[in-house]
DNA sequence: AATGAATGAGTTTTCATTCAT
DNA sequence: GATGAATGAAAACTCATTCAT
């Protein structure tokens, strides 16, 4: 017996992962049976042991296959110039407006709030979003503080939620499309850049009242 | 026993529906077993499928339950006085800012959390939310149209797609509560309305930007 | 509470006796449940089990009941003058030639079609048909040994074996009756009086071998 | 374990469908449970899914386990010479009269009677049956023809009846024997010859009444 | 390394029977 | 006497996991 190189064993995993993922986001973690996978990924059962000890595993390690994906993109927006710049190329990125009509984009989205939803019940799945979000909240919330101090953003703002408000305007954004898969993208971010940026109300009587 | 009134019956349907939200909240949907549900009624798993003809139909029904108290709290909220009151009031009640400590309360968001992934692989459910969600589109959205004819809100801006935002941050709001039960209610519906009453940006530069 | 009739009583436990046959005949003892029952006699769980035991005893019961009907055609057709008269009048009764079309009819052969497979399984059944077949070869077989004194049938058979024959032509007819319902009655019972009355074979070479 | 042959799937399949057989003629299909049929057969129930998709699935494949014995045995009948040779030959097959004391006879006749009563009720052995039986009178009634042709039969008859008497004495002993295991299958067969072959009477007075 | 046959614990559901009213 | 709510044992079937080849 040969033995295979370590890449292609690293191969098969992230292709077995994907199959995974793909398997998770059409019909939950629970419902997705071993062989759902196997059957995704063209393999065997005994293969797909051969790289996960359990399903537990792999419900776990497809977390952070897709998180992969998510940082990098975040690591990519960082670089962009100026906050309000930044904050529109993130919502870009994670509501993924440029390819929604994309079916894997659609299966990301749908992973995702099972991923919500499983957080909800299992510690591991909890914990690793736990940490993804804080490493989030961090990061973005330095670029929101950096708003703030060049006078940009309301310094009276607590900089973690209103990290949390843009968070939710993605998550938002991801549930309902779920439900609703004609919701646009293009109509809805429209609808979020003018309430981020103040163009939601005319009047501003007592406008300040939130803040006080 | 013997026959008994109509009321012990729907009594205790409620009350089994009660613990099915509950152990579908803990648990999600696919991994509550009947058994599950019927320890935390105290009723043998015979005496449910007298009220129920299959899992199926409890968490269909489970889903009506929840969605009597959502709607019973957005007739009284629309009664209240002008558009920014009934914003407030509405998320102010949505995401259970006065009860959030009560176990009844995270129990209720973890439900829907997981009702937010059944919906995306159950037909059944997937529809049941577009319809729900379909009438509080329609009818939040005409009182934000109502606020455009009296000049409070942009009339650029989609109705529709105000209140979309309006629920994606009602949505977030529950996902990330989930994943950091430490989050402050309060800290966030500050930082939510901040947004919403265009108090996000000190500089308006570019400002029209969004709308174009 | 009055204490109700004997009469009362019986002709509800017979009716209740009925409902189980059409039930039993429709869709096999093991496959018709209580329910079944009381919803085709119209009466509640409970009140079953005020005239029978247990489900056992009401197949035991409606064997018995069925029982009745056969032992009483048998009865008249005893009466009747010759041997052959006899046996074609029998013939007649069993395979109910009169009423074919009848749904009762149909429904009787069904049931005593379970009634076989029954017996093949449960002792208490099993008895009760060999006892009333014991019976029943013993009463005919004295009117075959009548005709064998009197010369009309050959003395070198066996009284009770001939009887077993025409017992099979009987129960032959009931089973492809059920496999295949167009199956008509008369045709049926023409080519057995054919074959039992020695109509059948034209020519006789080796004609005695049969008996040897 | 591996991949294994075709030829040890299949041989598994055909053990596991005489496990069936066995626990069917023995407590009919309805009592019998899976488990019955996985201890008979030594498997667990796990492996038995692996070969039937149902419960449902396995009464039928048993009936066409069973019927590949009887139509061997048919088709090496038919080879026989003259037709009372032919109906004598088939008559000792069906009724197994030379292997009358094999336990497998035994059950095969039992497993049959509890055919008979699925037929009753489940409309895909009815068929089933209806096909077979319908090939059988096509085919034995055509040697019937044949004897009619040849002056051996009288031309009156039909047939198809003249082939279903003998069936009846088949399906009729079969019957018998399971109510009264004592049965003696070569004086069953004896007087269902000397009835066939016209030995049954010695006056002939009105003896062609049957035919009128 | 891969295969897929086998296992058995666990799931949903049914149903005969009991018994409080 | 009748009712029907409740029970719980048992059934069919699923599926994660193991392991012989």
């Amino acid at each position: 017996m040969p033995k295979v190189s370590d890449s292609y064993l690293e191969t098969k995993r992230q292709q077995l992962l994907d199959a995974a993922i793909t398997c998770f986001a059409r019909n939950g973690f629970s419902e997705t049976t071993i062989e759902d996978i196997c059957r995704e990924a063209g393999v065997s059962h005994g293969a797909l042991y051969r790289y996960f000890p359990s399903k537990e595993d792999i419900i776990e390690a497809s977390y952070w296959r897709d998180r992969e994906t998510m940082t990098a993109r975040f690591a990519a927006a960082k670089k962009k110039g100026d906050t309000r710049r930044i904050m529109e190329e993130l919502f870009e990125l994670y509501i993924h407006r440029r390819d929604q009509s994309d079916p894997q984009t659609q299966m990301r989205l749908k992973f995702r709030v099972q991923l919500y939803a499983e957080a909800a019940r299992n510690p591991r799945i909890r914990e690793a979003h736990y940490k993804t979000w804080e490493d989030f909240l961090e990061s973005f919330g330095g670029i929101v503080r950096g708003a703030q101090e060049r006078g940009e953003i309301s310094p009276v703002l607590d900089s973690e939620m209103v990290t949390r408000v843009l968070m939710a305007l993605i998550i938002g954004f991801n549930v309902q499309k779920i439900v609703d898969p004609s919701l646009d993208v293009d109509e809805y971010a429209k609808a979020s850049r003018d309430v981020l940026f103040g163009n939601l109300w005319l009047t501003r009587k007592k406008g300040g009242d939130g803040n006080r």
